[in-house]
DNA sequence: TCTGCCATGTAACAAGTTACATGATTGA
DNA sequence: TCAATCATGTAACTTGTTACATGGCAGA
C-alpha cells in the first residue's frame, strides 16, 4: 500500500526519496506513515516493476539528488487501485490496549496515562490545525476552492482533525468518569463510612 | 504488542488459542486484531519465555484443547508494559489514503467510495453497540458497576463508539461538501451559462 | 571544528498476512 | 453424507522497524 501513497504523492509533483520522506511528515501523516530505509527500497521496486522513473538531478549546494517521477503504467496502476474497494482499516491503539487492563496499575497511575496521552493527541491536533491555517493563507476559503486537488486534502484533513478532537473528547471523559471510580471505591472499600456503618448494623 | 495483548486475555481467565481468536473478535477488536496463525506462534514463543505455561484438557464432545495460564513472570511483564508511555498510534487508513487523490476518478465514483464506506462503518458501530447493550443486559448501568475490570472495558468500548460516530459524521460530511463541489464545478466547467456570457462579452 | 541538515542506502529482525494442511465432532 | 464449527498447526511471503553506515555542505 505504501506503494500507492507514494503514486499518489508523485502523481503530483517528482520528488526524490528524501523529499518523499518529509512529505510522509507533512501532509500524508494523517493517515499513512513511512521511514526512509522503507521508502527507498520501495522506490527501487517500484523502478522495477515500471511504475516510475528516476534521474539524478545536480543541485548546488547540495547533493545531488534522484528524482523520480510516475510513469503512465504507474498513474494507471494508481487509478485501478483508487477503484476498489478499500476494507473497514483494522484499529490498532497501544493506549487503548493498555487501558483494556489498567485495573492492574494503580488509579494514579491510570490517570497520568491518560492525561500525558491526551496531551500527545492535543500536540497532533495543534499541528494539523497548523496546516490548516497555512492552507488558508494560501488559499483562502478552503471550501470554496475550485482545485479538486485541494479539496480532497481538506476533505483528510478534516477527518484528522475531528478524529484528534474524538479523542481528546474521549481522554477527558475517561478521565471524569475514573475520578468518580476511584472516589466511589474509597468510600466503599476502606474501613469507614458506608462499611463500618454495614458491620455495625450486623 | 500481541504478547502484551494475549497476556490481557488470559489473566482475566486461561483461554487456549481458539477461544483467545474468538476474543480476538469480540472484545478486543477495538484497538487490535490478530489471526490465528499469529496467536499459535505467539504462544509458542511465550511458553518458550516463560511468561505463560500450557496444560492439555480434554473434553467431551470436542477435540482436546491446549489451555495456556499466565505466569507470574508474565503478569510481572505485562504490568511493567503497562506503566510505560504508549507512543502516538500511527494513523493507517486505506479510505483516507484513497480520498486524498480522488481527484483522479470520476466524482460519482468517488461519492460510491464514500457512501460504501459509510456503510461499513456503520456495520461496526451496530456491532459495539449490542456488545454493549449484552453488557448492559448482565450488568445494569455501566458506569456505576464496581468492578474495575468492566469499568476499564467500558472505557474503551465508548472509544469504539465514538470514534465510529465521528467517521461516519465524516463521511456524511464529507458527502455533502462533495455534492457541492460538483455542482460548482458542473455550473462553471461547462459550456453553457456563465463560460458561455464571457466568451460572448469578448 | 562541530552540529545539523541534506541525501541515500543496507542488514537484521519483528510483525503480520495468506494459503496450505489436518482431523474430530455435531447436527441437518 | 455434507456443511459447519472446534481445534491446531506450518510455510511462504510481505511489511515494517531499528540500527548501522556513509558522505557532502552550511553556518555558528
Amino acid at each position: 500500500m505504501l506503494k500507492f501513497a507514494i503514486l499518489e504523492l508523485l502523481h503530483r509533483k517528482p520528488l526524490s526519496g528524501y523529499e518523499l520522506k518529509r512529505r510522509f511528515q507533512g501532509s500524508i501523516v494523517f493517515f499513512w506513515r513511512a521511514n526512509h530505509s522503507q521508502i527507498y527500497l520501495e522506490l527501487k521496486r517500484m523502478e522495477k516493476a515500471g511504475l516510475v522513473v528516476s534521474n539524478q538531478v545536480p543541485q548546488d549546494r547540495r547533493p545531488t539528488k534522484k528524482v523520480y517521477a510516475v510513469t503512465a503504467k504507474g498513474l494507471e496502476a494508481l487509478v485501478q487501485w483508487l477503484r476498489g474497494r478499500p476494507k473497514l482499516q483494522s484499529v490498532k491503539d497501544e493506549m487503548l490496549l493498555k487501558c483494556f487492563a489498567f485495573n492492574l496499575i494503580a488509579p494514579d497511575e491510570a490517570a497520568a496515562q491518560l492525561t500525558h496521552h491526551r496531551k500527545l493527541h492535543e500536540v497532533r491536533l495543534e499541528h494539523y490545525i497548523k496546516i490548516k491555517q497555512q492552507l488558508e493563507a494560501r488559499h483562502g476559503d478552503l471550501l470554496e476552492t475550485s482545485d479538486p486537488i485541494l479539496f480532497w486534502n481538506v476533505l483528510c484533513l478534516r477527518q484528522a482533525i475531528a478524529s484528534e478532537r474524538m479523542y481528546i473528547g474521549w481522554c477527558g471523559w475517561a478521565l471524569a468518569r475514573h475520578h468518580d471510580f476511584t472516589d466511589k471505591q474509597r468510600s466503599t472499600s476502606f474501613d469507614g463510612g458506608e462499611q463500618l456503618d454495614g458491620r455495625l448494623a450486623n
